[in-house]
DNA sequence: AACTTATTATGAACATTGTTTTTTATTTTG
DNA sequence: CAAAATAAAAAACAATGTTCATAATAAGTT
């Protein structure tokens, strides 16, 4: 039975990327599976396979849409180039290491999915899904380059990579339970190292020193 | 059929574990299975869930070891508390950040299911488990005690946490391409992370300013 | 308007997975 | 040597992702 084009591709599309999130906020990735979501949303599993390729795909997909809403969080503050707040460079960029452990703390699930996906079979990854890291990158490219504006361009990618790296890395290890302290003090720790790293990065090139 | 003790327990035990190791050179995670252990090793699947419980703690103790041979790596060098080499306290953390990324990507199967695999449910990691992980974050707090010797416990653990989360954040996203860089200045972008790091602490400290 | 042709979602089938349960072969015990 | 215990395996089961043939609907044609 097919009754024809009540939901266009293109929708069934998006029905499952939500289904998806929304699944994911009772259900870790390992107990979802595609019949799971074929079935919140009314439809067969074929006809996901049909729309998305695959079930690894479908959830490449939603790991793009994570990417976005992560960025979009970020920057719902302080708009990209928007006016600056009384916050300088240096506490944008904390208060986005802040942020991004946030939203990974309240969207466990989606977090880990997004990060443990590898691309399907040692092909790269598509191009706006490098494009959604790229964005994440560059808000603190931004403003690294109010703070050291003298600062080739690769120096300005590496230290943004450094930063994001360490940022990334204390959020993963703490929302798996595995840096053995209490949460309270994660905040302190990505503080710790935003200002430590930037401290050490502003004396290594001569810029603020005593 | 079941001729008995031909093995005992234990060395099943290790023998799975083992397998799963070599398997996981050839084939990722995802292909891997029970019964694939199982065949490699000559025994029944039944066999291995009576001696493990089940996959998921199979893939534990695998993690367990693999972060035992981590460990065992990092201290082949300069032994944890042997004579020291040329290098001083910065300059070893520096070599482990190496050495770190090294492990990770020679072992990219096997450092992936580390930091992937959580425990069953809701339920903390084994005692063992807790206790890999934290000999490898004594090693970097051990070389911090002698860069900062009037620091606090609470500041060693602190730092050596957020020196470690950078370096395993940055090895996560190396090498799952999502850096989006050479792999040639990773090496770069660690010794950046520790040094501008530790630069930036010891100016917060006043022990080395200027 | 009736008939033909393309779509489109589906349902059934398949191979593979982790796990449970039942069987079978071996060892230990009385 | 017989009987009880036990260790390993085979068989059975439910669930998975995926493929393929099918039925139901839409679109096209005369």
């Amino acid at each position: 039975m097919a009754r024809r084009k009540e939901h266009t591709h293109a929708e069934i599309h998006g029905m499952a990327i939500i289904a998806v999130i929304h699944l994911l906020q009772t259900v870790n990735l390992e107990n979802l599976s595609l019949r799971k979501v074929a079935t919140e949303i009314g439809y067969a599993p074929s006809t996901l396979i049909n729309i998305f390729g695959g079930y690894q795909q479908l959830l490449l997909a939603v790991s793009e849409q994570v990417l976005t809403d992560l960025y979009q969080q970020l920057v719902a503050d302080y708009g990209e180039g928007a006016a600056m707040q009384p916050l300088n460079a240096q506490g944008i960029i904390e208060k986005m290491a802040h942020d991004y452990y946030q939203f990974a703390n309240e969207n466990r699930a989606c977090f880990k999915l997004v990060f443990e996906l590898s691309a399907p079979q040692g092909q790269a990854l598509s191009l706006s899904h490098q494009q959604a890291i790229d964005r994440l990158f560059n808000l603190i490219a931004n403003q690294l380059t109010q703070l050291f504006d003298d600062a080739s361009n690769a120096d300005i990618g590496l230290m943004s990579r450094v930063l994001w790296g360490g940022i990334h890395g204390l959020t993963c290890l703490a929302i798996d339970g595995k840096l053995f302290t209490e949460q309270a003090v994660l905040p302190t720790m990505l503080s710790s190292h935003v200002n430590g790293y930037l401290l050490g990065m502003a004396q290594q090139k001569g810029q603020t020193c005593c």
